[in-house]
DNA sequence: AGTTGCCTTGACGCGCACGTGAAGGTTTAG
DNA sequence: CTAAACCTTCACGTGCGCGTCAAGGCAACT
């Protein structure tokens, strides 16, 4: 399968894939033509990578799970740079939650109450996902 | 009190109040020579802004605070659009503590579990702060 | 043969937010 | 006198995940 069908098939574009090849993500073996050739583990790579990047992980992130299956995994999560990398991001998601919880605290009540003086902590890091 | 001072005051630089006032969030009289002037009322409206950016609202949603402060009021989040910003960024955090909730659960699930098959929602909105 | 539509590489653009940096000039403080 | 602080404007940086051309080659169908 050419690069427009495995765009297609997982729901994204060439152009992405390319960018995921050249980041070294996805090594795909040429026709005589130049043309990029997949196969279904192509796109089972694909798909860990867009599941991983809907819970918050970034590219860098999924490469540890990419290498992983490329190295014969069943499963992308099954090794310890993965393993490592879920537990990194829970304790940031931990974080955040801890923060946010913080601020909608202060939000409340400084929609509850018109005077205010609760000053909150500076911020020290960006929740995201 | 001059720019330089206020910076220090306030913990922050020249560059970011001139970058406020180009925002028209900080408007400073001009001292003859150009200077611009500062006083106890413009380091009170610098510290509005750096507290309401430490929850988590942009320069943006800062405007009605500071417009409430200038109109006279005492606090900043007495008026009307201020506590409107209050309620959108409230609903904001919400929004996000329930996805991060989520993203949390996958990744205990993934890392209590070597067998997967738990594919996540696809990210519809960041969370950020 | 022509058209359509796939493919290749490479360089640059973007969007967002919050500033920072540099250049080049004037004023003030010690 | 000299260094520090101030002024202006324009442009650039940061991070990430691609998107947008541009210029051309290859394949398949009619």
């Amino acid at each position: 399968m050419r690069i427009g069908e495995l765009a297609k098939r997982a729901g994204t574009t060439t152009r992405a894939l390319r960018f995921y090849e050249s980041e070294g993500l996805l090594d795909a073996p040429r026709t005589p033509n130049g043309y990029r050739e997949y196969d279904e583990h192509h796109l089972r790579l694909v798909r860990e990578i867009q599941s991983l990047q809907a819970v918050g992980l970034s590219l860098e992130d999924t490469r540890p799970f990419v290498a992983c299956l490329r190295a014969g995994h069943e499963s992308g999560d099954s090794c310890p740079d993965s393993r490592e990398v879920y537990r990194r991001k829970l304790a940031e998601v931990d974080a955040c939650l801890e923060r946010l919880g913080a601020v909608r605290e202060f939000l409340l009540a400084r929609l509850a109450f018109q005077d205010p003086c609760l000053v909150p902590e500076p911020r020290e890091f960006q929740c995201s996902s």
